[in-house]
RNA sequence: UGCCCGAUGGUGUAAUGGUAGCACAAACGACUCUGACUCGUUUUGUCUAGGUUCGAGUCCUAGUCGGGCAGCCA
């Protein structure tokens, strides 16, 4: 079954609360906006991790609590870093990640609408974005900043005729140069003082096409000595001989991130244009532009929150696209890695992302979650919504003598213990069986509770077996076990309470299916591998192992997307990409908690 | 060394001048046809020093420690 919507420990928590739902609370209280609208503004250059989840539910979060709007924008204003395959992933992952939550406050526009120019207050250079429609379609489509690039050339002329900005001819190199250090003012650049009439002349030949990359330059005219250095004449256009992924060979001129962003939020009506940390130091610039560009009230206001951090992994874009092209892991969407499509993968419900986001909660203090706390997330969530199967990962025979060759004993299983009304399915017994290897010790350590020479224990679902006798092979290891089973502690059976310490999980060797079973630990060995000197050499040789696996035969219908618990082993799901109707694959999303093997 | 931001148990967070609470983790126990789940119990915390106040985790000052910022990246 899919848990993508399976919600049901969220709806029951309270509205999550923070310092920024406190602020958005605070204006939805004086009326301050009509509507609250949120952006989540992903530049197209990679894919998307459980970082940017958090960023992801707390924009559509803070929407659907408000009865506001999340524009999903591609903040795509660099067009050599950036390509429509990223485009594509990650709208499939914004999509699952928020399927059946927060629909609703997804805004589209239609396809290929730009905005128009609009009066306002008299002006003929303010651009709004055209109406939304809330349903996506065929017709349909995501933000791009680069559909601003018209509206956002008019607002830089507008600062050009206000003396505002202007066009610089200092090289990249220059440039670094005259901009000084933190404790040390910069340099005005010669060309700062240039005539308006002749800054609007040059910027028209530099969106002409007139100049090569570099020769010149938009700047805004602000502080050269300003303490933060942001603000010191930052650039606001550079030239970019290069095609657009999305607005196609129009342009030649680019506008920076700080430029295309606080008017982005503005074209869009954005009302809390909500970041990570490191750009609060940007927040002054992204006022002076609104601000000095005189645009109607109100404004979009910029807050900011520390990005996510789990142990155990690493987040940057960095270091993700070193172990997928090192081929340390096998691409972006390796169930290891951290990304949201390997997430998915690995079969980690959206839901548990989405109650990790409200688990963290959202603070300006850049801590380091713990791993576990996560794994709590997925446990919960497919511990409720997991169906349950047997299955034996390393199987040792078990020939259970009293029964004869041939038949078939067949038992209840249930589905569910976690359900209301918990339904049931059939599994065959027969003589011959597998066991889990580690589910037999000859030698058992103290506290052992499952098989051991002349023990007994319970097969889950069936009866008591007592094991008889050890067959080995002539290299000394066991080849099998033989057992008797007492047939009378069967559900219905005399004896069916019959106690015994331990119950283990096994399959019929006659009715069972072989499966590729990939069983994934975390990829890293350090709490911390981002903070050593170099992390790959603290992968963790042991992140993937594969075992061929017997199945009860209820697996064989098994379809992706569905969630499975192996009994007293994990949660597994089926590969949707290795998998084939001869070979099922399945991923193992994570282990049960055991209390037993630390000790 | 300039500017900005932050600091509450092991970890993440709450307490908006009035009993330091929650979750995860850990330990122990109960239950158990999953050594799971569930339930119960327990351990552990306000960076330091001053100040304001009847009262400070919260406000003020100074310090300490940590993070961010000097791309024609976002």
């Amino acid at each position: 079954m899919s848990v993508e919507n399976n919600d049901r420990s969220a709806a029951a928590a309270p509205a999550p609360s923070d310092f920024i739902r406190d602020i958005v609370a605070q204006h939805v209280a004086e009326k301050r906006y009509q509507k609250i609208v949120t952006r989540f503004p992903p530049e197209p250059n990679g894919y998307l991790h459980i970082g940017h989840s958090k960023s992801i539910c707390l924009n559509f979060g803070i929407a659907r609590e408000n009865n506001g709007q999340c524009n999903l924008r591609f903040d795509d204003t660099n067009p050599v870093k950036e390509d429509t395959e990223y485009v594509d992933a990650i709208i499939a992952d914004v999509k699952w990640l928020i399927d059946g939550w927060a629909d609703h406050c997804l805004a589209y526009k239609a396809k290929g609408a730009h905005p128009e120019k609009q009066t306002v207050n008299g002006r003929e250079d303010f651009f709004i974005a055209p109406a939304l429609s809330s349903q996506p379609s065929t017709t349909s489509e995501p933000f791009f900043a680069s559909d601003y690039f018209e509206a956002i050339y008019a607002y830089a002329v507008e600062l050009i005729k206000r003396g505002k900005a202007y066009v610089d001819d200092l090289t990249p190199e220059e440039t670094d140069a005259y901009r000084g250090a933190p404790d040390k003012p910069g340099r005005e650049s010669p060309w700062r003082n240039r005539s308006i009439a002749e800054n609007l002349e040059l910027f028209t030949r530099m969106r002409a096409g007139d100049f090569p990359n570099g020769a010149k330059s938009l700047r805004a005219k602000i502080d050269m000595a300003a303490p933060n250095v942001w603000l010191r004449d930052p650039l606001l256009y550079r030239i970019r001989h290069v095609a657009h992924h999305h607005a196609g060979d129009k342009w030649c001129i680019y506008p920076l991130y700080d430029f295309a962003h606080c008017l982005s939020d503005y074209i869009e009506g954005v009302t809390h244009s909500i970041c990570t940390l490191e750009f609060e130091v940007h927040r002054p610039l992204y006022d002076w532009i609104l601000e000095n560009l005189d645009l109607p009230r109100p404004l979009p206001r910029q807050y900011e929150f520390a990005k996510l951090n789990l142990s155990y992994m690493v987040f940057s874009k960095r270091r993700l696209i070193q172990l997928v092209q090192e081929k340390l892991v096998h691409g972006w969407d390796d169930p290891r890695l951290p990304t949201i499509s390997g997430a998915r993968r690995r079969g980690i419900p959206a839901s548990a992302l989405r109650k990790l986001s409200a688990t963290v909660g959202v603070t300006k203090f850049d801590g380091l979650t713990d791993i576990a706390v996560f794994e709590h997330c997925i446990r919960e969530e497919l511990n409720a919504a997991a169906q349950r199967r047997l299955a034996v990962l390393r199987p040792l025979k078990l020939v259970l003598t009293n029964i004869p060759e041939g038949e078939v004993i067949e038992c209840d299983a249930t589905n569910n213990p976690q359900d209301e009304s918990p339904t049931t399915r059939k599994i065959a017994l027969t003589r011959e069986v597998y066991i889990e290897t580690e589910d037999f010790a000859e030698v058992p350590p103290p506290k052992y509770f499952r098989l051991k020479p002349g023990g007994e224990v319970r097969l889950k679902y069936a009866c008591i077996i007592k094991c008889d006798e050890i067959v080995k092979a002539p290299d000394g290891s066991i080849k099998e076990l033989r057992c008797t089973a007492d047939l009378s502690t069967r559900a219905g059976g005399p004896n069916v309470d019959r106690k015994v310490k331990g119950t283990i999980h096994w399959v019929s060797a006659q009715t069972c299916i072989d499966a590729e079973v990939r069983l994934y630990d975390r990829l890293f060995t350090v709490a911390e591998p981002a903070a050593e000197e170099d992390f790959k050499k603290h992968i963790n040789p042991h992140s993937l192992e594969i075992v061929t696996a017997k199945l009860e035969f209820a697996l064989a219908g098994a379809l992706p997307d569905e969630r499975y618990q192996f009994e007293r082993l994990g949660y597994f799901t089926l590969d949707a990409k290795d998998s084939t109707p001869a070979r099922p694959v399945f991923n193992r999303t994570i282990t049960l908690k055991d209390t037993w093997a630390k000790k």
